[in-house]
DNA sequence: CAATGACTGGCAAACGTTTGCCAAAATTTG
DNA sequence: CAAATTTTGGCAAACGTTTGCCAGTCATTG
């Protein structure tokens, strides 16, 4: 079923049947109208392929991130999915398994079949990111790099919620739980508590680097006990219920003896034990803003244009759920030795 | 950068550049190293679209789900895609909001530019599935049709489990919180349910059809109280924490007052309160095993054979947490008339 | 040593679109 | 009504690969 049958079938020429069904405009109403109910009658579809070899554009997205499996993740695929579809696009996806190399050498693997990227969270060295964006277009996600288009939750509100927080609670002591140090958005969260304590005279202490996930909490819980704070900060929630289920374990009390802090208000972190305060954003949004923002530049680079990048900063906001309370009066009793499990 | 470049700075024809890549054997070992080595070089990679265009094979695969924030879906998405990558493909992603409708369109749109469709926990009318089935390569995840390649879990099995383990706790009355009737699972596991309820005496009502998700089970979890069982078989995961949630917000204690059963061991299942007791199947193998067999599948297309299609039943396994304890000896207290937030 | 067969590399034809260019037709303008 | 302009549709080239076919070379066999 090619462009051809459908022309025979219509009694023109390809050409034709080509504009009428691409550019409308370009052909009188009464042949294009014809032309149209043919091709729905015969049920014919363009070739992508054919269609990308004639125009250089694939209408493909590629959304690249470096744990599929977060779900913190899932609004930012989904919101991305679905601009992607209202854009008449379509989504591949791809995993790094927070790994530069990896993430690194799936661009290069994607690239010639798509028309752009979304680097959710990329783990990439600044200069990697420069370079793909010469190269092509790209749209970041949770990071900022000067002069590259992106979209990321505003960091610096956030923490300073944060600690203005811990600090009306009454806590003078915190651990800050840090991820990976590739993590752009562990860098600003850690920068962003850190000044916002000076500010409020609050004492934070950063331990790790920790896997961003829930056994990467785990040990970083242990760790966080030992350090003896009365609040624990962690790099995402993922971390932030690794440390709880650690807390438990060792039968501390949250948030009697101490309290935690997360980022990100994944699933789960409403119903967990107890529910997570954490600081959120709306990753479906981004999702959609940051489809949106890579289409624009497709279709400028179409047209050779070069505006000044755009740098979306989202609003993020403190959700205050059972996991943070007032700092206890007396120092917290040394954890039991407890089963570990 | 095209293969034309390469075979000028080789200094042989481009169909030699061709062979040299894509078909070492047929071109003679110190042309195809030179080849090679200039190709690497210049940093040339062949043009999918070309590619495509010349052999009808678009190395792309498309995976599209009812609900791709459904944490059960990440170790799906997640093997399927390391699969993907290791077999030389490139993943697409569609989300059908659990819809058949929008789910054929989906597939009627992707079609075109992918070889094959992984299509998980199809809402699909079974004829639909039929027809797209003889049109192309597919593999169906989470769902069996007589005829079709597909990957499954074991159903049977982990239903009789479920009821065995309420049994031996002492209930004796049960109610099923069914999901969308479009899901062929859930019709497995209502089957399944009542089949060895019968079996050993376990009376079992179903309610529903609720949304699949937190929301539906908030609401099926109020009208299991209604219901008066003593223990409840929620349809998914994402059911059963929203039933957890609403009994906890009606001062129902579980599992002292009523048992919750889920389907799937998502994310969150192990650290909820209190943890639920699940149906356990590993989906990351199950998307790694689809691909394989679409893959096989597309291979076997192109030879035109035609083997009896695979059909793999996975193991699961019942996960006993702390949302399952013995049957009340006294009826459920009529719960709280508390606010239900 | 002639005949046969295996290897090797090039030519050119596909694959299915889009699009620049052109000419014919239709419309507007003077 | 003629000239100028716009609209319309066709022709053919281009996009970058793969692959069938062919001819030349080289090795093997009788």
């Amino acid at each position: 079923m090619t462009i051809t049958d459908v022309a025979r079938e219509a009694g023109v020429a390809a050409s034709t049947v080509s504009r009428a069904l691409t550019n409308p405009d370009r052909v009188n109403v009464v042949t294009r109208e014809h032309v149209q109910q043919v091709a729905a009658r015969l049920g014919y579809r363009a070739s992508p392929a054919a269609r990308a070899l004639g125009t250089g554009r694939t209408a493909t997205l590629a959304l690249v991130l470096p744990d599929i499996t977060n779900p913190y993740f899932s609004g930012l695929i989904r919101g991305a999915e679905r601009q992607a579809e209202a854009t008449g696009h379509i989504l591949v996806i791809g995993d790094s398994e927070e790994n530069a190399r990896a993430e690194a050498r799936m661009v290069e693997r994607l690239a010639p079949g798509v028309d752009g990227f979304l680097l959710g969270s990329s783990r990439l060295p600044e200069a990697k990111v420069l370079q793909f964006d010469a190269a092509m277009p790209v749209v970041l996600v949770n990071r900022r790099v000067p002069g590259v288009t992106s979209v990321s939750p505003d960091q610096q509100g956030g923490t300073r919620q944060i600690v203005e927080h811990l600090v009306a609670l009454g806590h003078r002591r915190a651990t800050f739980l840090a991820g990976p140090p590739e993590s752009w958005l562990g860098r600003q969260r850690w920068a962003g508590i850190s000044s916002a304590a000076k500010k409020h005279g609050l004492k934070v202490r950063r331990l790790g680097p920790y896997h961003p996930s829930v056994e990467g909490g785990l040990l970083a819980g242990e760790a966080a006990l030992a350090d003896g704070a009365t609040a624990v900060i962690a790099h995402n929630d993922l971390m932030a219920i690794g440390a709880l289920k650690r807390m438990k374990a060792r039968g501390v009390s949250v948030p009697g003896d101490v309290s935690i802090v997360g980022f990100d208000d994944i699933f789960g972190a409403d119903f967990c034990d107890p529910p997570l305060t954490t600081l959120s954003d709306r990753t479906e949004q981004a999702g959609r803003s940051a489809v949106d923002l890579l289409v624009a530049l497709v279709r400028e680079q179409a047209r050779k244009e070069n505006d000044a990048p755009a740098d979306i900063v989202a609003p993020t906001q403190l959700v205050v759920r059972g996991s943070t309370g007032p700092a206890p009066t007396t120092p917290p009793p040394a954890p039991n030795e407890g089963p570990v499990r």
